[in-house]
DNA sequence: GGAGAATATTCCCGTCAAGGAATATTTTAA
DNA sequence: TTAAAATATTCCTTGACGGGAATATTCTCC
């Protein structure tokens, strides 16, 4: 069960001070999901492409906000639009789903190779203190 | 290639209020795991544990930002202590980063499904309107 | 016990995102 | 062209988090 403390996330500038620095991953979509509205739109999306008001219907929310919420994950990839008349259909992108994939896939190898030797860090720090 | 946007991160309270709706995964990890001072500490415990002192340096952190990070980190279980004399070693907890890649498999496996029906969804929105 | 190293905690401040409310924009239909 | 529906945008306020600085705590060694 994973767990997700809530704190402010970091501005657009902080993030793109980053950007690069973790292959295949920037943060700004962790960042995007991390607000719950938005996380819950996203797996609403799961099911199939919906319209603002349809997804505001179905989560309680007010409609501003939920064009809001949808900006920033249309601004960051997570989801596009599709004009249809009056409406606006959203629907999820895969890439980012797959970039976040690859990563946490390369992150558990690497876990997985160290997870146990811890022991090992131990003799290691021992030996840096007699130099 | 992920982005992630930085907004504000949701509260505690928020977060709580949340929490069992995403089966696997609530949304702390994300939270603490976007910003991007935690994402490098993370990163950096991917080659194995450290103390406090050793990720402030390697990252130009100061003692005490580092050490409030890590707590951030270590109350979402996403790293756990283990005290050595003066020194606090920290090392990363595999089970969440297990619950991220869960579900970001059953999300690719709907995702596949649902990925280009946007037609069906047309059609539906049509018959709507007629009725 | 006292000094010093390593780490944690507290306090204050600035910033920035999320919500509310109102309004603007776009589109269709009559 | 007006009206009305659907959506987007703006302005304002509030709250929370991250950084800085100082201090507290914990531990070892003499």
């Amino acid at each position: 069960m994973m767990q997700l403390l809530f704190y402010r996330r970091p501005s657009l500038d902080e993030v793109s001070n980053m950007s690069g620095k973790i292959p295949g991953v920037n943060m700004t979509t962790l960042s995007a999901l991390s607000e719950p509205n938005r996380m819950n739109i996203v797996e609403l999306l799961r099911d199939g492409p919906l319209t603002v008001g349809e997804i505001a219907d179905k989560l309680g929310l007010r409609q501003p906000q939920t064009s809001k919420h949808l900006k920033v994950l249309s601004d960051n990839g997570i989801v596009e639009v599709q004009a249809e008349a009056n409406r606006r259909i959203y629907k999820l992108r895969p890439e980012p789903f797959q970039a976040l994939d690859s990563w946490i896939q390369s992150f558990q190898r690497v876990m997985q190779e160290r997870f146990d030797n811890l022991d090992d860090y131990l003799k290691e720090l021992q030996n840096k203190e007699k130099s």
